[in-house]
DNA sequence: GACAAAAGAGTGCATATACACTCTTAACGT
DNA sequence: ACGTTAAGAGTGTATATGCACTCTTTTGTC
């Protein structure tokens, strides 16, 4: 099989990133009945969970850079699952969730568990725990050094 | 720590993209001095070691879309480390390394083990091993279902 | 209170990603 | 040989990603 070439290197970065375009393409599929794609399931979730939150703090919760954010939550915006708004320091945006993006994440987060159900079925639920554990020290190793 | 949210709840497609993130930006910096980014490292070695294979092989080796593997190829052209030549089927297009691809790449090589040196070194090399077992798997699953 | 420094956030540019669609050329069936 | 089908690859559009830079507002210093 040739798709072994950089993984039989045993390159991290490669095998992470390949499997990120697996995930992202099985998530994106599984949560289409909802109108969103994974990330934007990931981001929505977040803004939940964190109740009104700055566009700082809602970047550093998702590991990703504050200007991605910034553009991530555009079409969200267009489809009106969110708006942001002024804080009391009027440099800050904070973002809130629409009724509409409420009922868009509830409806996602049904199909999230099937399809999530699915991946830790076929690899186990130890495995898959195991794995979690794993990226999330070499994501911390990859920001160190 | 509010990092943790969804990745809280587990979720394997959020903790795998997030992790894709912090490679792509440790291995762009450590391969910066090359002048290439660590999506470019893998398209060149992938070339270099399969040897003028077409676009679509290219593409299947690499596990990424066909189409994403075009515009991917844009940069690395303009930087004259590869071309695209017609073969004996005109649908056809190969890729081949130019010379300056082969001293990038050789070049990469180097900075490459050091950065993957550093990551396994802090991973511990069973770990590692284990990381990119269980990552080929979830693929795997990912594209199965 | 005025001015410099710092904090919060957006933009310009470039790459990465892939689905739907189109174009060109080869293979095939009669 | 001709027309249909299939194969190989590129484009249009949209999202994802982040660095360098800029803009606005607040904080701090005197």
């Amino acid at each position: 099989m040739q798709t072994a070439l950089a993984a039989a290197q045993g390159c991290l970065g490669f095998a992470v990133r390949r499997s990120a375009r697996a995930m992202a393409q099985y998530y994106d599929a599984a949560l289409a009945p909802a109108g969103i794609k994974g990330t934007q399931f990931a981001l929505l979730n977040a803004v939940f969970l964190l109740e009104r939150p700055g566009m700082q703090s809602l970047a550093e919760a998702l590991g990703m850079d504050r200007t991605t954010l910034t553009r991530n939550l555009r079409p969200l915006e267009t489809q009106a699952l969110l708006v942001l708004q002024a804080g009391a320091d009027r440099r800050e945006r904070h973002v809130v969730l629409t009724e509409a993006g409420l009922a868009t994440l509830t409806a996602a987060q049904r199909l999230w568990e099937q399809a999530h159900g699915r991946l830790v079925h076929g690899l186990g639920a130890d495995r898959s725990r195991r794995l979690l554990d794993d990226l999330r020290d070499l994501t911390a190793l990859a920001k160190d050094v």
